[in-house]
DNA sequence: CAAACATATGAGCAATTGCTCATATGTTCA
DNA sequence: TGAACATATGAGCAATTGCTCATATGTTTG
């Protein structure tokens, strides 16, 4: 769609012609995904969890190093890992007593880096 | 660290080892940007916007017309285009009295396709 | 200038979120 | 088995969020 074509009037053009709404939609992906796309990056929304994924990219953690390098309680790091789970972004891997968790998703390091040099400018 | 360093008692380590955390956290980012970061990454955690986003994938368009093609109110609309706006992933362009709204940001593509990649698994 | 249109914005409210606190689950070892 | 350790989890609460409603701002045209 062409803005020129709003010279007169955007929002009445906008109501005459919903076929070119429908065509608009139809290029996006289905409205359920948009949803799981949402929660998906709800995840790197939170200081928190952001902070266990750069951890987690230098090597696998179990729950009470992180609390204490973060300087955080073990059952908030908890609580956030189990989202996190949830989510498929980490993994997790009991050996005795301890849980270590790691990175589950390739795309994490890229999708941070990307938003990382989006601040920096 | 090495996971199987471990293997007795994790969390004492830990406590005894404060410059092993120290040394962790100088690998990070500093601090703010992890609070910008996540900021950064918010904006994407809301399918209204995502759905904005995609919307201005296409084309640059008015509110109103936004706001057709989503079923939602104006008003909502603007106030979503106001923090994409202040977040620095869209640019108003006033041509009369109509304000066109397009993508600022080079990354926001690959960025939601990374994620659309993630969830699609 | 007044009316019509497009957008912006402040106040308020219901829903969600991220933490704390207390407690439960699961594991190891004496 | 019981004590110590590591982690998980439910309830509850303060803070944040995303919307609505009413109204303000800004633009064009008669």
């Amino acid at each position: 769609m062409n803005p020129s074509d709003h010279d007169k009037s955007c929002c009445e053009v906008v109501a005459a012609h919903e076929n070119i709404t429908k065509e608009l939609l139809g290029k996006m992906p289905p409205e359920e995904d948009l949803y799981d796309l949402a929660d998906f990056f709800k995840v790197f929304g939170d200081s928190t969890r952001v902070k266990i994924l750069y951890l987690l990219l230098c090597s696998e953690m179990c729950v009470g190093h992180i609390a204490a390098t973060l300087g955080m309680t073990q059952s908030a790091i908890s609580h956030q890992l189990r989202f996190l789970k949830q989510m498929k972004l980490v993994a997790a891997k009991r050996e005795g007593k301890t849980i270590f968790y790691s990175l589950a998703d390739a795309h994490i390091e890229s999708i941070l880096s990307q938003g990382y040099e989006h601040i920096k400018e």
